[in-house]
RNA sequence: GACCGAGUAGCUCAGUCGGUAGAGCAUCUGCCUUUUAAGCAGAGGGUCCCGAGUUCGAACCUCGGCUCGGUCACCA
């Protein structure tokens, strides 16, 4: 294999692994290796003097190493964080071959490389609890350099902070960055603490279709696909609310779903084209009832991860303790403007409108601009967890109508940071009504909306059986994460956010160069020359090819034979 | 989609007026038996994002493109 377009390191590493295999170890080795003790087990237990820890077995990553002539030491990096080993040649060399210290571990083994350790813990001078190595195995080589992250009292030098290298190669993000794991590792533990809740009261965890014919719940622009066998386009689903519903109808009192929902839509700090979403519905339940199921829940949450319902966000420390305050969208918006829009008709309205200064279309209704107002004066305003409640019909097809108020319906948002946490309904269970609120929305498609709702007929079929007065909640997992975590992008939550695919560069295969008459091994040299297609060559100064070819072989050494100056020139014609 | 900013060694970053491309860490060769952002001495490593233009000469100036980030717009 040739070298040539390897990087300094990544040859030195590969010539490393060939000399493991030649000295007859594998570098990859099948057997298990069992691990007895974690990193941070012996760090929290470990005491001077103590000999509980003479015979341990850990594995896990060599991040950094400091050789000195027969001893030497190096961080042993494992799932649960890092520890000092300590290596001494006689240690782990007790006869007269001292080749695994001196050539395996000083020479061959790198930073990146996986070992294992069979050893006992001890204290240095400095005071720093160590392993001492009574025998070093290795389990994976590591062929690419890893970005050096050093750390001295909590400071972080020379971080690897590139965010396209970060979150295109997340793995080299976990493995060297320190804090990035424990973001996601506080993700499952939000998770987990939902469905332990969730589970105790004995709701159930279901699964819905993610492929669906009609692309209901929610007002978005869905990806689109096509199912060969049955010739007919499908959706990704934007939302699971109209099948966790029709569960209900189907007589579960209580069903959740974790789900991945998909919008085909702009991408930036808070929205992923894939994101994560709990949707939880309950019988017989009413939204009243549900901000106080989600304000426990959320309090929960808060104390499970920090012990305390304080969270720092953004410089504003919130209080997630419950209960929250609830205020009706109409008295939030009369806070903050002073204006009381009760009762005001569409024409007093665009009149508001106009004195707060928002920009407002000829085509909004007077729920979209009530929406508008609060969006553009209250909203951003919401820092401490309040439930909004109280939207106005047009916003919400699928919630039932204010008991007290038909212009209203029965929804709350729960606003944290000034943004939208939680969403929630008494569930509209009306099939008529469900029927007539459809319609509407088919109107507004028809005047241009293209994010109005489908009219979904299995749907209101559904309701027509009937369906027990219901409460369902919807909470951006996401989102929730980055509140309880401090992070403010939503990349910084998912693993793998989504980006542009990298470009591959065109490249012509080996054979059309060979064609040519070029001799296969200088194939990668002409292509390091810079030279990927057949075409590009063509085009090329056959004399200084010819001295470049000359040149490269000289300088990586390649020991080839040169190629006369008529042999480039016919490649070339 | 619009505007602004960034892209230089494996990583983090300098780079003056347009004149031979630099540092720290990492790598390689030596020395070193409790070191710790190890140290000391030496060495190697570059498509300065890509392409065109201006110029005797471009990492630097101009234009076009790519990718990422930020702001806005769109949007449950």
């Amino acid at each position: 294999m040739s070298n040539i377009d390897l990087k300094e390191q990544e040859i030195v590493r590969r010539n490393s692994l060939e000399e493991i295999k030649k000295l007859g170890i594998n570098p990859y080795p099948a057997e298990k290796f069992d691990v007895n003790i974690t990193t941070s087990e012996i760090k929290d237990n470990y005491k001077e003097d103590d000999n509980k820890y003479t015979d341990i077995t850990i594995a896990g990553r060599i991040m950094s190493r400091r050789i000195m002539g027969k001893a030497s030491f190096f961080e042993l990096q494992d799932h649960k964080g890092k520890i000092q080993v300590y290596v001494n040649r006689d240690v782990i060399c007790p006869d007269e071959d001292k080749t695994l210290y001196n050539t395996v571990f000083k020479k061959l083994l790198d930073i990146g490389d996986i070992v294992g350790i069979k050893g006992g813990v001890f204290t240095t001078k400095m005071g720093e609890i160590s392993i001492k190595a009574q025998e070093l195995t290795i389990l994976s080589k590591s062929l690419r350099p890893l970005p050096i992250v050093k750390e001295k009292d909590g400071k972080t030098y020379d971080a690897f902070s590139d965010p396209e290298l970060r979150y295109r190669q997340r793995y080299v993000d976990l493995i060297v960055n320190p804090g990035v794991k424990d973001v996601f590792l506080k993700r499952s533990k939000i998770i987990n603490t939902m469905r332990n809740m969730f589970n105790q009261r004995g709701y159930v965890e279901v699964e819905t279709p993610i492929l669906q014919p009609i692309p209901g719940g929610a007002s978005a622009r869905p990806f689109i696909t096509h199912h060969n066998a049955l010739d007919i386009p499908l959706y990704l689903r934007i939302a699971n609310e109209l099948y966790l519903k029709r569960l209900i109808v189907g007589g579960f009192d209580g069903v959740y779903e974790f789900a991945k929902d998909f919008r085909n839509e702009g991408m930036d700090r808070t929205h992923n084209p894939e994101f994560t979403v709990m949707e939880i519905y309950v019988a017989y339940k009413d939204y009243k009832w549900m901000m106080e199921f989600t304000e426990e829940m959320l309090e929960k949450i808060a104390i499970e991860l920090h012990g305390t319902t304080k969270v720092m966000i953004g410089g504003n420390e919130i209080d997630f303790k419950a209960p929250f305050r609830r205020l009706s969208m109409i008295d939030a918006i009369k806070e903050h403007t002073g204006i009381d829009i009760t009762g005001m008709n569409e024409n007093q309205l665009r009149d508001v409108c106009k004195q707060l200064d928002i920009e407002v279309d000829e085509t909004f209704g007077k729920g979209k601009m009530i929406d508008e107002i609060f969006g553009e004066k209250a909203e951003a305003k919401m820092i401490q967890p309040t439930f909004i409640t109280d939207y106005p019909v047009e916003m919400s097809p699928l919630c039932k109508k204010h008991r007290d108020n038909s212009e209203l319906t029965e929804r709350f948002e729960l606003m944290v940071n000034g943004k939208e946490l939680a969403n929630a309904y008494t569930e509209l269970n009306d099939p008529i009504d469900q029927l007539e609120r459809f319609k509407d929305q088919l109107k507004l498609s028809e005047k241009g909306d293209d994010e109005a709702m489908f009219i979904d007929m299995d749907f209101v079929r559904a309701l027509e059986y009937g369906m027990p007065p219901t409460s369902g909640m919807g909470i951006g997992i996401d989102r929730l994460t980055m509140f309880m975590t401090g992070q403010d992008s939503i990349q910084d939550v998912l693993f793998f956010p989504q980006m542009r695919p990298e470009k591959k560069v065109q490249q012509d295969d080996d054979s059309k160069f060979i064609d040519l008459g070029i001799a296969p091994e200088w194939v990668d040299v002409v292509k390091k020359l810079g030279f990927l297609t057949v075409n590009k060559l063509k085009e090329s100064n056959p004399n200084k090819l010819h001295q470049d070819l000359c040149g490269m072989n000289k300088k990586h050494k390649l020991g080839l034979t040169n190629p006369k100056p008529e042999d480039v020139k016919s490649w070339i014609k």
